[in-house]
DNA sequence: CCATTTCTGATGTACGTTAGTCAGAAATGA
DNA sequence: TCATTTCTGACTAACGTACATCAGAAATGG
């Protein structure tokens, strides 16, 4: 009553061992009624390859490269820090995981990584992408090579990339605006809107998406040109503490991107009684402190562990030929009060 | 530069296979300085070893019994649902997952049905727990007969139980309270809360957590006891129907449990303008289309896939007697609104 | 020091799969 | 129908570990 193997496939099909595992592993020189007879018998027995013993068997390790941003951004800090936990465990899966850094926003730089990975052997690389043709004629070129590509946290238009994991970024800008309107209940206002940069992809689809649901849902709030501001805590700072002077009115803070310790540093001087609703992105030491204190009313935030284990998981499935469940590259936007604080 | 095998701890701390053998399976007959010099040479390898090829050998299979609740309630439907995609999936890492249901709220069926486990020869059980003391007896049994038990979205306090995984229910009350006082922002009012019994964990600490914040920090909203529905959707309209009769300053509702389709219908009927904020846990199709409507404010959810790949992990740990990484079992609430649904 | 007990080594089989070789059967084309 | 090509079967050696058996070495007790 244990689980069937190649072998009871043979016996019911009626060939031989060989020709179950030419079928099982795509290798030609079988004709195609045989393999119908095989793949009958499979079905009819319920039969599922044993991936133990196959990879004992294949020894094989799978080698996944991971490319990622450096500089001093915290996100893709903890990003590499969960890297290299994972790395650890996904060894017992035979798995090994390499690390690179490459400049951040350096289309060029990243496409030179990308090519200089076909030498180290990897099956497959997973990668946090900036835009640009270097970029996307190098994964052509791993692809072809059978190499497996992902993109991670940040997608490729229009590239041949076998998969991406990741949030929705409209949608987590959207969602931030369907809170903040909430907090701010039908009192009218002034929002005011913090980002780092309209050159990067992820903060102008956060902006939209605020913006598309503030209008059509909370018209009494009035939205303010956004702050750009690098991702600087200095500048958002200074540039918030000037808009709170000039706008007393100001109820509510989206930041959808980095330098919160500056937003804080801002409503501590501005010291407004009642404090505007603020709703901000990624869940850091110094958010979740906010949190605490009641500074921020919620943080939105992406699952590092969960788009690291997903990006595994599909990247070796790609590399198994294994079909792929939609659903686990799909990362939600989750959102973090006080009270749910992991 | 692959991973090291026993065969090379037995060169390293120049020892014979069979001796690491012994070593590594807790056999007798080895002198205390001999293991030693094993477990030196594994630490210095960092010999970790190979689980697939073990339980190849062994040709184990983890026979794992999932004990849920039976009803029409369709959170738990869906967790069915899901057991059964994971069920062809475990079969791969040669986990045999067999599902057995229960009345909903009875300890003792609960209990009479976990007795019935012994028979099974499972090597654990994975269950959602209703607080008596027949299942508090039947857990100790089965641990008794090297059993492992882990609880699941609802947990058994003072149980023996190896391990709960689940969300924090406490501090799901307590988000669901920060949301649903800030959503009713400073207008005075009742809130009525509707639970499924009083005799699950869950529900009681959903409660508890609730009222703790609303006290605290909302001092200005009223709450009303709450309704018992057995997570029966009609008993919900009808309870909920009187209530909102009897107290037309209800502005908000948080339902900790089922039958949240009875909730709708509840709401329709009043149809009070404007009408009171919602919010409810367990992303269903009712609850789902209701936020899009616009009916409800916020749903809490746990990720149930989430929850079973995290309960088939620690269960299979507890098994094989391998430590646990605390950060498994803990599933994080999820907030869905309008924008961010998945 | 010998007899006994306790420890260690050598060897083999098994687990389910992969992957190869080689001989022979079956289908195909001329 | 024969020569060729295309399939198929029978075997075998791995992969890393578990487990059993038996012979022989080392430590122990008297």
């Amino acid at each position: 009553m244990s689980r069937p193997t190649v072998h009871d496939v043979a016996r019911v099909a009626n060939v031989s061992l060989s020709t179950v595992d030419r079928v099982l592993n795509g290798r030609d020189g079988v004709r195609a009624a045989t393999q119908e007879r095989v793949r009958a018998a499979m079905k009819q027995l319920g039969y599922e390859r044993d991936l133990m013993a196959a990879n004992l068997s294949r020894k094989r390790i799978y080698k996944i490269r991971f490319v990622i941003p450096d500089g001093p951004n915290s996100f893709m800090r903890n990003l590499a820090a969960e890297l290299e936990t994972q790395a650890r465990i996904a060894l017992r899966d035979r798995t090994e995981i390499s690390v690179s850094l490459v400049p951040p926003f350096d289309g060029r730089a990243l496409g030179a990584e990308l090519r200089r990975t076909r030498e180290t052997e990897a099956d497959g690389v997973v990668m946090v992408a900036t835009e640009s043709a270097e970029v996307r004629q190098a994964v052509s070129e791993l692809r072809a090579a059978g190499i497996q590509v992902v993109t991670l946290i940040s997608d490729l238009s229009a590239s041949a990339r076998g998969h991406f994991v990741g949030i929705d970024n409209v949608s987590a800008g959207r969602t931030a605006a369907g809170l903040l309107g909430r907090f701010c209940a039908g009192r009218p206002g002034r929002i005011a809107i913090v980002a780092g940069s309209m050159l990067v992809r992820d903060h102008v689809e956060r902006r939209l998406g605020f913006e598309q649901v503030m209008h059509s849902e909370f018209p009494e709030l009035k939205l303010l040109p956004p702050i750009e501001s690098g991702d600087e805590a200095a500048r958002v700072d200074r540039l918030l503490t000037d808009q709170l002077r000039e706008h007393p009115d100001i109820i509510g803070i989206y930041s959808l991107g980095g330098g919160n310790r500056g937003l804080r540093d801002a409503l501590d001087r501005a010291g407004a009684d009642p404090r505007p609703m603020v709703v901000v992105h990624e869940l850091t030491d110094q958010s979740r402190v906010a949190l605490q204190d009641g500074m921020f009313d919620a943080v939105l935030q992406q699952d590092i562990r969960k788009e690291v284990t997903s990006a595994l998981v599909i990247i070796r499935n790609l590399i198994e030929a294994m079909p792929i469940d939609a659903e686990t590259g799909r990362i939600h936007t989750e959102i973090f009060l006080r009270d749910n604080l992991p």
